[in-house]
DNA sequence: TTTTGAGTTGTTCGA
DNA sequence: GTCGAACAACTCAAA
């Protein structure tokens, strides 16, 4: 009798160099692939599920059309499943997240009242994420040791597509794929061979990628954070292509960071939504009406600051910001509109593609200065002098704020500069925002008032 | 246990 | 215009 076994998809949409599915292939003659359509997926943001739908049709595509969708709860859809197909087993490769750990929990026990299991094999990451560890076997919480010892680490070479004898639908029973929530953003093209292409034209360009990582009126950056989401590609994979070059190196030292944000959720998974400093908690932030007004504007791009609203504008047309711009407009959040960086995250998670908890949730509280690294209070950045840093020539700015698009070169940043009329003014003076954030901090500081 | 050096990404001010 | 110092004090990592 031939064995069947189940590879449950979650975020690791490919097929090439994915461990859990090798394992399947080599434990059973039969691959039932499975897809879970899961009813929490609707607090994800439009952008995001829409994306996701792409990367499934293309992973269905390359799997000979057999993937198998069911809408539900996984705790029992997949137990259904497996029990319909006669399944030996249950492959997954790992989701650190702390809504994939207590889910993957709940399907495991599931599971094994039915008398099969779940194997849970490799993660989207190079090293797992809670292996890294100092010598006293505690976790790190600061970046640069951190980085060090994961580089000392090593991680296995890519590995291929393998054979797989795919049993799925037809035959199987389906429900539909996920809805294709309809927004107007071209992904050019979401899946496996598509984040692979675009890496091959990385690679060239990757020699200047230290310096002009920063400037986002270039298209200088790799663009593959939505695929290392969704595990359209294995960061080992990327890691295994890199040279020596400074540019190479920078893009390592990236990547580095999204690893050490899952190590820092694995063993904090709180973090995601609290303030991992907890004495930060003193800190005033604003919650009113008022507040909310404020919200608002910058979440459409109305704060009359070029830079902050080119990026927020950039991410409600194309569920993707650029690094420095991120940076830029969630400072100005924190500390120009004194609002908690939560809302901020969560802002973030419901328009971008590769919004990603740990990477979000951690690189918010960074700049808020609740996270891991020791805060500098003075770490307030003013959109004026970043707009002229790193948009020198206003490019990035006119693109995506067209009210500005007569105003020549670095002009467009300066905000004393008479604007068009549909442009608004700045919503707040940053010189003063700025001293009430580092009264606000004071508050919080042992030893002055 | 103690000590020492370091800590992604900044801004402002005054010489 | 350029450059270096100041902006606090603390915690972490490793010797």
């Amino acid at each position: 009798m031939t064995r069947t076994v189940v590879m449950w998809f979650r975020r690791d949409l490919r097929l090439a160099d994915l461990p859990a599915l090798q394992a399947a292939a080599a434990d059973g003659a039969n691959v039932v692939p499975l897809f879970v359509v899961d009813p929490t997926f609707a607090r994800a943001g439009l952008a995001r599920r829409a994306f996701m739908a792409e990367a499934l049709q293309a992973l269905d595509d390359s799997a000979g059309s057999a993937l198998v969708y069911r809408h539900g709860k996984p705790s029992s859809v997949v137990a259904t499943l497996a029990a319909e197909v006669g399944a030996s087993a249950v492959y997954v490769s790992g989701d650190h997240s702390p809504y994939g750990r207590a889910r993957d929990a709940e399907v495991a026990r599931a599971l094994d009242e039915a008398g099969t299991h779940l194997v849970e094999v490799g993660t989207p990451y190079a090293v797992q994420p809670g292996a890294v560890v100092k010598a006293d076997g505690r976790p790190y919480s600061v970046f640069s040791p951190f980085s060090r010892a994961w580089r000392r680490h090593r991680w296995p070479e890519p590995g291929g597509v393998p054979e797989v004898d795919w049993c799925g639908a037809p035959s199987v029973p389906c429900d539909g794929p996920p809805d294709l929530p309809q927004v107007d953003i071209d992904f050019t093209g979401a899946g496996e061979a598509a984040a692979h292409a675009q890496w091959e034209a990385f690679l060239p360009r990757i020699a200047t990628y230290k310096e002009d990582r920063d400037l986002p009126a270039l298209d200088a950056t790799s663009r593959l954070s939505a695929a290392l989401k969704w595990g359209l590609v294995h960061p080992r994979q990327l890691l295994a292509d890199l040279g020596t070059g400074e540019g190479d190196e920078s893009f390592a030292t990236e990547l580095a960071w999204r690893e050490f944000y899952a190590d820092v959720v694995h063993h904090r998974p709180r973090g995601g939504w609290e303030n991992l400093d907890r004495r930060m908690d003193a800190m005033p932030v604003d919650t009113d009406e008022e507040a909310r007004s404020r919200m608002r504007r910058w979440a459409a791009g109305l704060t009359g600051y070029p830079i902050v609203d080119a990026g927020m504008r950039q991410l409600l047309a194309t569920g993707w910001m650029h690094n420095r711009v991120r940076m830029v407009v969630a400072s100005f959040l924190v500390k120009d509109l004194h609002l908690p960086w939560q809302w901020g995250a969560r802002h973030f998670m419901g328009h971008l593609i590769d919004g990603d908890l740990a990477s979000n949730s951690l690189g918010w509280q960074w700049v808020a200065g609740t996270g891991t690294d020791a805060a500098p209070y003075f770490r307030i950045f003013n959109p004026t002098t970043q707009g002229r840093r790193f948009d020198p020539e206003g490019d990035y700015v006119r693109r995506w704020v067209p009210e500005l698009a007569a105003i020549k070169g670095a002009g467009v940043h300066e905000p004393g500069l008479r604007r068009p009329d549909d442009y608004p003014p700045p919503m707040v003076d940053h010189r003063s925002e700025r001293d009430e954030a580092l009264l606000r901090y004071r508050v919080v500081t042992s030893g002055s008032r």
